[in-house]
RNA sequence: GUGAGUGUAGCUCAGUUUGGCAGAGCGACAGGUUGUGGCCCUGUUGGCCGCGGGUUCAAGUCCCGUCACUCACCCCA
């Protein structure tokens, strides 16, 4: 048996790498531009901060994270999200000290151990953002308007944006006691997850599919959105005011709840039809008491995470990616002495930088161009030992066939000014 | 952890119903053109039919087991 992948991760192969790479450098150039600095923390963490940051009860950190112990008996854990690490660096570092206000992003692998499927994957990829130390409605809309325009310029249509307001933690608090009380007396009309969802997390009621208890929930769950304190819904008002004033599109969804337990307030959520199940391309809200949790000063932020491979998912679906450049230039020898005399001229290429790559199989002239040709070379050198006799080489364009000869001695600065002047 | 589906050439998949020589397309390689790519034509290469056991004169095909992958549930990006 051939080793094989662990289950839920991938390779990356050379055929199809140029597609993360144009979308990090779309991310990077993205970020720059509208000012938010990246942070990069390390692959794990000890488990205490995930099982403090995300919350003990969460299905995160009860039942898919990679925990291990080191050698000197610490619990450490490959990091299963990325806000955490991210606080516990911006403490650690008293970044608050630099300025009142961070705003960071990151590009990251992350490890769950869940069981695979499309659009979830054991080791997956996210990119997200954080805008620390505002407890204001600008940092919430600009979270949900920044990630909405960065998908509307990679071209993405179709998305759904769904808004929520949990509450501060008081009123949240208060609002489960409602919602459990208003519950209960159809307790025996659920369905079995649903009456376990009772006692343990009345909010996950709302994600239920059986069609019975979504009934139930309709007609008589309340809604949170009518029981936020006045700072609360005045602070949810001006988060839609502000994104009504920036033209995002948004539904407000009292039923969306985000499964991490540190979210505050401003919820949110942008799904796409064009995934499997998993319809999430991206989640945030704010976090106002995470820092402070964490063991931070009261620090209130707004952040989102998006994931990557469920993007890539997307954009191969749209044909979301250019077709990526070679600009190669492909060196033909045929004979001996003209083999030595084009590794010369291949070196000389790439001294003033340019992509040059010359046959390693010692084929046949029509091999050779074949190979140019898959490599989408747009330029072939041919260096035959004819050729050599006569202290030359063909240029040849592989768009419109047409070749010239140019003197051997010359060819790297002769190819240099076709290629100017070409562009 | 639960359920369903699928495992046959490098890739996509026929063949399984009704047991009887292991197949196609694409790719790779070569020739058609003495030293000129793509398109076309011809040929070549390539298989533990996921693995193990059983039934049978005979198993890719039927039976049992097992592993892997995929999708879905739970939950999340």
């Amino acid at each position: 048996m051939q080793y094989q992948r662990i289950k839920g991760t991938r390779d990356i192969l050379p055929l199809e790498v140029y597609q993360w790479q144009y979308l990090e450098n779309f991310l990077r150039e993205y970020f720059k531009r509208n000012n938010y600095k990246e942070i990069r923390t390390p692959a794990f963490e000890v488990t205490e901060l995930f099982a403090r940051g995300i919350g003990d009860d969460t299905d995160v950190v009860s039942k898919e994270m990679y925990t291990f112990l080191d050698k000197g008996g610490n619990s450490l854990t490959l990091k299963p999200e990325l806000t955490a690490p991210v606080m516990r660096a911006y403490i650690q570092n008293n970044l608050e000290q630099i300025a009142p206000l961070t705003k960071i992003y990151y590009i990251d692998a992350l490890f769950r151990q869940e069981r695979p499927q499309k659009g979830r994957l054991r080791q997956f990829h996210q990119f997200g953002f954080e805008i620390l130390g505002t407890p204001y409605p600008e940092a919430d809309a600009e979270t949900i308007q920044t990630t909405y325009e960065l998908y509307r310029e990679l071209g993405l249509k179709d998305l759904q944006i769904r808004l929520n307001s949990i509450g501060s933690r008081t009123s949240r608090g208060q609002y489960l006691e409602i919602l459990r009380k208003a519950l209960m007396p159809f307790r025996e009309d659920f369905c079995g997850t649903c009456q376990e969802r009772l006692e343990k997390n009345v909010l996950r009621l709302f994600d239920c599919k059986v069609e019975f208890c979504q009934q139930i929930m309709t007609e008589h769950a309340p809604s949170i959105l009518d029981h936020l304190s006045d700072e609360d819904r005045l602070h949810f008002k001006a988060v839609c005011h502000l994104l009504d004033v920036s033209g995002v599109p948004y539904t407000i969804d009292k039923t969306l709840v985000r499964g991490l337990d540190y979210y505050t307030r401003t919820t949110f959520e942008i799904t796409s039809s064009l995934l499997g199940a998993q319809n999430a391309i991206c989640g945030g809200g704010r976090y106002d008491h995470l820092i402070e949790d964490l063991g931070g000063k009261p620090t209130p932020g707004v952040g989102v995470a998006s994931g990557i491979e469920r993007l890539l998912l997307i954009l191969e679906q749209t044909g979301g990616f250019p077709i990526p450049e070679t600009n190669l230039i492909y060196i033909i020898t045929l004979g001996e002495s003209a083999r030595v005399a084009g590794f010369r001229l291949v070196c000389e290429l790439r001294r003033i930088k340019l992509n040059a790559q010359m046959d390693f199989l010692r084929r046949s002239i029509k091999a050779q161009l074949r190979d140019a040709d898959r490599e989408q070379a747009n330029w072939v050198v041919i260096l035959g030992d004819e050729e050599l006799a006569r202290k030359a080489v063909i240029l040849k364009n592989m768009k419109d066939g047409r070749q010239t000869e140019l003197a051997l001695d010359t060819a790297a600065e002769q190819i240099t000014a076709i290629l100017q002047n070409q562009s």
